[in-house]
DNA sequence: CCACGGTATGGTATCGATACCATACCGACA
DNA sequence: TGTCGGTATGGTATCGATACCATACCGTGG
């Protein structure tokens, strides 16, 4: 592999003058400048990015962080965090967390040692502490999808709460009155505003809601199989379901079909965030959106300023995005014999 | 940031020796050591990668560039490779080509900068181009999924042709006659084995191929569904379709769905690759699945391979891994009033 | 008693690039 | 004419780690 020396032998010059001309930075005359072209040309000359950024102390490289890298919605937001790094110069590096804190950190810690320019992390739990690990680096963060309570940091995320209301208005206006909520693990941010909109959609139509009503579990297929089935088993069934993510609501929807129960005529199911165009061949859930991509790209696009800025404090930043509400065929149509509310 | 030298002020040692307590190389007392950890525990140490890499030529990571992120078939393989990856403490890198060979030597030379120990390449065409480049650095790449004729390279993939040929077989059983082929772009080695196996199969039945059966599209939902779509308006309507991927698959369902064509009473539909459980209600379409996890992982054993024994020049690997049938809903009963073959 | 191999540690050069400073030419302007 | 600023280029130190070689202690065996 031959290095700047060997192209700056080659074109008689420096090797600061070969840099310049890679780099386009500096004064270059015309001639010297093809000279050079024409040797890295010849040579097949490849710069070698460890030495630059050792020297230069910036690798023009992102990281994101990411729990599930299976899930639609995360790749099409990786997509769009990508988007935004590449138009920007930068290169982005992906890592998939599996909801596990242990592997998030270990992760955070060799992206430090690779000494990427900023982080995009979806928080495995909502603690601080990889947060604060990268803080002590100094590097920059955003963090997406998850709020992380007790600690100053930029965030770009959903309004769960209110796209959970939204969906569990739309079940109350259709005359159910007894709802499950298939929810995430106690600690997601997600989940917990998610459970919290439920509750208050329930509270404000007058319902209390039953002991039973929300329900735990992982953020998969099989997690939202589990859940409904519980829910099918209890003694006063629920007419309909909330579920808190997309496989939540396809595993959901697997239980309901093995329990013999038709959706939406025996039981309404709703969930959060779709499925993309190129994996359905019907569009048949009711769903709250979250804008995955645009979530993505404005996360980075708040990082690359804190880049440019660099020691300038400002003040950290929240973005809230709505979500919204498509219905389709899964919420079915009012219930026989009950009274919509509103 | 602490240093290896600020850690070594700080333990009364030498820096070489915190090196050593890092790599766990070379003798080093108890009572070093010890106090060597608590230092780098203390100032919160974390070595540099950059210059670890630029100082022992190895920077512990592969690369992986694929033809499309967003298909399912393709993050299958690359969870293979990374689980391989890591098993053996390599770190990975993805990059997406988007089935354009451009991006794909842009992202090609990006990760030849950055000094990757190896790659594993899902060739854009079925081009020399890339590889070459890669060959002319000296590092050793492994190809994926798809046959690249011309070079002596390792390989790993799927017996398409044959899977073509089963898929065919089976629908010519069921009493069909007149079956169109969706296929993905000529040049892509994968396409163009089916194409093979289609053809090889009919001739096989007797029966002389029509000039139109064999279409020709993007790998994508919306190929599939231009496809179906000129399928259905030919003269001599196809009563079957056999789709080259997963997307192709769901987009001629959509078309045929449009043209109020029901699968499979009105026309059978049979394609490649499955879609993961996670993101599919009911199971529908029979297909030919190829081992996509197993494929990511015996890639990478075999790149690790060549990057233990470094120069010794072995011979170069093809693994071809069978595919297999699985018959679900979508390529119906028997066609009455038809006798099926064999 | 000395040589030698195993153990433990350190010094210095080096990886391939850029930061920083120095040099030198040239025309313009006081 | 001397100086100054714009243009063009190069030399040297340096980024943070490891490779390679050197050093020194210790016990053991001839």
């Amino acid at each position: 592999m031959p290095t700047i020396h060997d192209v700056a032998k080659h074109a008689g010059v420096g090797s600061i003058t070969v840099s310049r001309v890679i780099n386009n930075s500096g004064y270059l005359s015309k001639e010297t400048r093809a000279r050079v072209e024409q040797a890295i040309a010849e040579l097949g000359y490849v710069p070698n990015t460890l030495a630059r950024s050792l020297r230069s102390k910036r690798t023009n490289t992102l990281a994101l962080v990411l729990t599930d890298i299976t899930n639609p919605f995360f790749t099409t937001l990786a997509r769009g965090v990508e988007d935004a790094a590449s138009k920007a110069g930068y290169t982005l590096i992906f890592c998939n967390s599996d909801e596990s804190a242990m592997k998030e950190s270990t992760y955070v810690n060799i992206l430090l040692q690779k000494q990427v320019d900023g982080f995009l992390l979806v928080p495995a739990q909502s603690k601080t502490t990889t947060i604060e690990l990268i803080h002590s680096r100094a590097v920059p963060v955003v963090v997406i999808d998850r709020a992380v309570p007790g600690i100053a940091v930029d965030v770009v995320r959903c309004d769960s709460e209110e796209g959970a209301f939204g969906l569990t208005r739309l079940l109350l206006e259709l005359g159910h009155r007894h709802i499950a909520c298939l929810c995430g693990p106690k600690g997601v941010s997600t989940a917990d505003d998610r459970a919290a909109g439920f509750l208050r959609a329930l509270r404000s139509a007058g319902i209390a809601p039953g002991r039973d009503c929300i329900l735990r579990g992982e953020l998969s297929q099989e997690g939202g199989y589990l859940m409904a089935q519980q829910a099918l088993r209890m003694a006063h069934k629920p007419s309909a379901l909330l579920a808190a993510n997309n496989f939540i609501t396809i595993g959901a929807m697997k239980a309901a079909q093995e329990a013999g129960e038709r959706v939406p005529e025996d039981i309404a199911l709703v969930g959060f965030d779709d499925l993309p165009a190129a994996m359905v061949t019907f569009p048949f859930f009711t769903v709250a959106i979250q804008p995955a991509y645009e979530m993505g790209r404005k996360a980075t696009e708040i990082l690359l300023q804190r880049l440019k800025s660099h020691g300038a404090e400002r003040q950290h930043e929240e973005v809230i995005f709505p979500t919204q509400i498509i219905v389709r065929r899964s919420s079915g149509d009012s219930v026989m014999g009950l009274h919509p509310i509103g």
